[in-house]
RNA sequence: CGCGGAGUAGAGCAGAUGGUAGCUCGUCGGGCUCAUAACCCGGAGGUCGCAGGUUCAAGUCCUGUCUCCGCAACCA
């Protein structure tokens, strides 16, 4: 058989923060699917990484007074922490920090320069001196800056752009002859129908960012995200530098694996990039439904995020990886609550899975001395568990080839339910008390022990320091269970079995202490982050770590930002948006407009009449493409369900007094 | 106004090409005692968001309508 090759890949996670249970659930499915095309004799290749540049990162280690590349060095510790913990195999990590992916995007960005698909051009659009900011025609009021009211001219604000715009055609075309391309399917609509918007050039440089990839023959220019990022997927394979030669072997990929949110970025532009690159494109990319937290994503300002390693702490690597692997449907989102972990935990892998091997082993023990032997199955009922065992190999393999994980598990706790389900049937403990039982004892617990032998061996992929713990109580050695996937076979026949009993391989939770404990955790965290939401409150909240500082400024960079109480004399609904409110607020001078995005939480009726702070030197802008201009913003603070927090003045105080 | 998704048993979800409404958990009852108070069997529970329509037949197709959730315009 020939050795054929799988090249899967993570998203490469953006370090500027730890990483949560949602970066775990994408790279733990990744994982799965590699070891088992391992497992399966393929050549594989499992990439993973992190986009490094930008902004953000930019920001964040400037406010923690560090160095950017200091700043994701210290992440990225933690990222390849994360995975070691997780049982992640990877093959290789890729930094877009790393000196190779710098040169090659390098070369990458130069050679589409040369060949036209980028080009230096400049921001349409007029802009304002005073604002620095540049607004389109529509922005402008009555040919003024809308912010400032003041001149504004033409400007030659210089950017590369990628001509996204020339392969719309190429890629529907593309997705036409390709139908498996995106997955699942029902998100390659919304691809079409986004190209059939029409495709803008993509802006691929920057000047005002510095924390990035310079371009090579126009160095104040910095390569923004898409072609850093995206080409991650070839550099790491050595296209471009010789720091690796394995791109002839595995490119195209199999598989680009990407939260659905950036599934956009991995269906257009990035294959847009290929094809202007003359180089083949990925055979699959599957965007990945969230796993959602309280029903909405998972968000560090939510306080909301859950760490996997502290799970995987508690119960361990394989109960959360089944978790992940199993709980979320098919490219659907799925949701994480502390019930649902501990519901699978203890029903699928403690109740079935546990249970049935130590049921199988103590009865071997017991009955048998340890050892049982082959025996020609001699019943209907033997006929029906090991025809399932049989059938599993294919069922887990279609499963595997859609992509479709928790599928393919399934599959394999069948064989398990069928399992628990033929000791019934057999009634092991009436056979032991006759003689003439045992030869039938015997079979029934040679088959058990078949049934168990194949799901150990199928299991490996996903729970992988689970699988040898079973195949050592079942007395075989690592390798027995190897030569199962790898022949595609399931029914071992071997001639015999000799079993030892060990430790549980799922201790039963004991769930009502369980929730209670994860509860209070959960409260903890949930404390911490509105404490540093709001680092201004009062301090009788408790002790708590305080993230995303800001830089420190003078006493007169505050005194800039002029705060005052307003009244809010009218305040409605807008039936052009559902998240902002339009008021109106009288601030001691005059009455302004204010739109904010708070529709959500305050209906009018609970501001008409009250006193609230606002920034009342905060520059006009606006909104809603002209229609609007929003004079200031509601000061508020973040609570820990995502929500906000307004807060009121007492009566006494009067509209226009300034807040310090 | 726009784009996309969803509304099916107490909860969470399945239900290509229309033909007796399923699964998991929970609940109720029974069985068993080998096992991690686990395992196995059975029952109850749904006018499939609402209103029309096509059809011998609609959760499944069509029209209208309500609600929820994302996305983009807009939460300074």
């Amino acid at each position: 058989m020939e050795n054929k090759k799988f090249y899967i890949t993570t998203p490469i996670y953006y370090p500027s923060d730890k990483l949560h249970i949602g970066h775990s659930y994408t790279t733990v499915a990744c994982d799965a699917l590699a070891r088992y095309k391992r497992k399966q004799g393929c050549d594989v290749m499992f990439l993973t990484g992190t986009d490094e540049h930008g902004q953000k990162i930019q920001d964040k280690a400037a406010a923690k007074g560090v160095t950017p590349k200091a700043y994701v060095d210290e992440i990225v510790a933690t990222v390849k922490e994360l995975w070691q913990t997780m049982d992640v195999s990877y093959d290789r990590f890729i930094r877009t920090t790393d000196d190779y992916h710098v040169e090659s995007v390098q070369k990458i960005f130069t050679d589409l320069y040369n060949k036209g698909d980028i080009y230096k051009s400049t921001y349409k659009g007029m802009y304002c001196k005073p604002c620095e900011s540049f607004w389109t025609e529509a922005q402008l009021k009555d040919g003024k800056c809308p912010d400032c009211g003041g001149e504004v001219y033409e400007a030659e604000e210089e950017a590369y752009f990628f001509r996204t715009s020339k392969y719309a055609d190429r890629l529907l075309q593309y997705y036409e002859d390709h139908p498996d391309f995106i997955q699942p399917a029902t998100r390659k609509n919304e691809m079409i129908s986004f190209i059939k918007q029409g495709l803008q050039d993509t802006c691929v440089s920057r000047t005002s960012v510095s924390w990035g990839i310079p371009v090579p023959f126009d160095p104040k220019h910095t390569i923004y995200v898409w072609i850093d990022a995206l080409s991650n997927y070839i550099t790491a394979l050595g296209y471009g530098n010789d720091t690796y030669h394995d791109y002839d072997k595995f490119w195209p990929a199999d598989v680009h694996m990407v939260g659905k949110e950036i599934l956009r970025f991995h269906t257009i532009i990035w294959p847009a990039m290929l094809m202007a690159m003359d180089l083949p494109l990925p055979k699959k990319v599957f965007g990945h439904g969230w796993l959602l937290l309280g029903g909405g994503k998972m968000s560090k300002s939510k306080g909301n995020v859950v760490d996997p390693v502290k799970l995987c702490d508690r119960y361990g690597v394989d109960a959360v990886r089944y978790f992940l692997l199993r709980e979320v449907p098919f490219g659907n989102d799925g949701a994480f609550t502390n019930e649902a972990l501990i519901a699978r935990i203890n029903t699928d892998l403690a109740n079935d899975l546990g249970n049935l091997l130590s049921r199988t082993v103590a009865m071997c023990e017991k009955y048998f001395g340890g050892t049982v032997t082959n025996a020609p199955a001699a019943d209907a009922l033997d006929e029906e568990l090991l025809s399932l065992v049989r059938g599993l190999p294919a069922k887990v393999d279609a499963a595997m080839e859609a992509l479709d994980v928790p599928t393919a598990l399934i599959a394999i706790f069948e064989v398990v339910q069928r399992a628990n389900k033929y000791i019934d049937e057999t009634a092991p403990w009436v056979l032991a008390k006759s003689a003439e039982g045992k030869p039938r004892l015997n079979t029934v617990l040679y088959n058990l022990c078949t049934a168990l032998h194949a799901v150990a061996a199928y299991l490996q992929p996903y729970l992988p320091s689970t699988a040898p713990k079973m195949a050592e109580q079942l007395g075989l050695a690592a390798e027995e269970l190897d030569v199962l996937v790898q022949e595609g076979r399931a029914d071992a026949g071997r001639e015999s079995y000799t079993v030892h009993k060990g430790d549980a391989i799922f201790p039963r939770i004991d769930v009502k202490k369980e929730l209670e404990y994860l509860e209070a955790e959960d409260a903890k965290q949930k404390a911490a982050a509105q404490a540093a939401a709001a680092p201004e409150e009062k301090k009788e909240e408790p002790a708590v770590v305080i993230e995303d500082h800001e830089p420190e400024i003078s006493f007169d960079d505050f005194c800039k930002v002029e705060l005052r109480v307003a009244e809010v004399r009218a305040c409605e609904t807008m039936k052009e948006s559902k998240k902002l409110l339009h008021l109106t607020v009288f601030d001691g001078e005059r009455e302004r407009c204010i739109l904010s995005g708070i529709a959500k939480w305050y209906k009018p009726e609970d501001l008409l009449g009250k006193k609230v702070g606002i920034v009342a030197n905060l520059a006009p802008r606006p909104m809603m493409k002209g229609k609007y201009v929003s004079e200031g913003m509601i000061v508020a603070a973040d609570t820990p369900d995502g929500g906000c927090a307004i807060a009121f003045y007492p009566d006494t105080v009067a509209a226009g007094m300034r807040i310090h």
